[in-house]
DNA sequence: TACAATACGGAGGCACCCTCCGCTTTATCA
DNA sequence: TGATAAAGCGGAGGGTGCCTCCGTATTGTA
């Protein structure tokens, strides 16, 4: 999540970072909870912080959902390098694409207003991939070089599959792992 | 809890039916000009009615939308019917199928609004699912019986292609056309 | 400490969804 | 045909949501 990072002529105010925080954090909590459609009062409300205030840092209300999708993002991609560190190659690999699994309630709406209003092919939505594919690519090239996964596997076709077993509608976490599983066991090498 | 005893149900009124009419008509045409988040009043302004009058024949917003949907899904179906008559039967069934490419774009934020709202598997979209299935097998069966069609070919497999054609973002027309002809080539027996 | 830049907060404008209820139109029957 | 009840009509208005504006409060600097 992190402060705003605004390098302009004065420093941001400190009441000013805390209020952005505040707002992304209670804007993120209550779309978990109560979908995308949370009134931006509500969020306001939860954080403790004028309406006003919340329309000065988000001059709409794409812009705080922009806000919340790049924190999501962002937590994707530290976790993998999180599970590179601390992980075989391959179970780092699996972790990445299981920790997809079950999220996508939130996020799917999430990503469904902002695909609405800003494009499939927006910038925004190019950069956001363009860190999601450098994340991932670190962990599908380890797991290529243990022998774990075929050399001649494409990340993007990986994500493709995983992406369609989380948007399936109704989908079980249950069925839905046991989907990855099928697809996990598809990276592996045929066995000699 | 009787039913009522009195077996004199009145007749729909003649405005009552009139209004109904316009109201729908102006739903679709409004939706497939501004989008389905076309406001109510605008609607009923469209159809030179009151809001009450709307509201009275459509509860809210979510029934106004099947009423359209039901709509064009009748017309789909007529559609179907009316090819069948006056077409050699792959001719017939591939008209049928390019109709669907290019009406998806109001079709398909419809579908989407109701799948949200209703659920993918509610009984509103299983009895569409049935007439139109019902439409399509009929061009599908002559299709074959006249040996333009492989017999062991599904229904349902050919409507998800379509239906994906359909479904691709920024898909121009032309480029839709083209891969329907690949899907419609792949329809026909080997040659021999 | 004093002052200017910056931030805060909520009242209020506008649009939308939906309800309510007094007035109008229609179908029926003597 | 004309009277009458049932059915339908329409729009004012309540509730809520998005967003703007501006007077007031806070913060960093000299």
């Amino acid at each position: 999540m992190g402060s705003t990072p605004l390098p302009s002529t004065r420093p941001t105010r400190a009441d000013a970072a805390r209020n952005y925080d505040l707002l992304v954090t209670a804007a993120r909590e209550a779309f978990a909870e109560h979908g995308t459609d949370t009134s931006l009062e509500e969020i306001a409300r939860r954080a403790g912080v004028g309406i006003g205030t919340l329309y000065r840092r988000f001059p709409n209300r794409i812009a705080l959902l922009e806000a919340v999708y790049i924190d999501e993002i962002q937590s994707v991609c530290d976790r993998a390098y999180g599970f590179a560190e601390k992980l075989e190659p391959f179970d780092a690999l699996a972790a990445w694409l299981r920790s997809f699994v079950g999220y996508g309630v939130s996020k799917k709406s999430l990503a469904g207003e902002l695909t609405a209003a800003l494009g499939k092919d927006s910038p925004f939505f190019q950069s956001c991939k363009v860190n999601v594919q450098e994340a991932g690519q670190l962990l599908l090239d380890k797991a290529k070089a243990s022998g774990d996964v075929r050399p001649e596997l494409e990340l993007m076709d990986i994500m493709r599959l995983v992406g369609g077993i989380t948007m399936g509608r109704d989908m079980e976490p249950e069925e839905a792992n046991r989907l990855l599983d099928i697809v996990l066991c598809g990276l592996r090498p045929a066995r000699s």
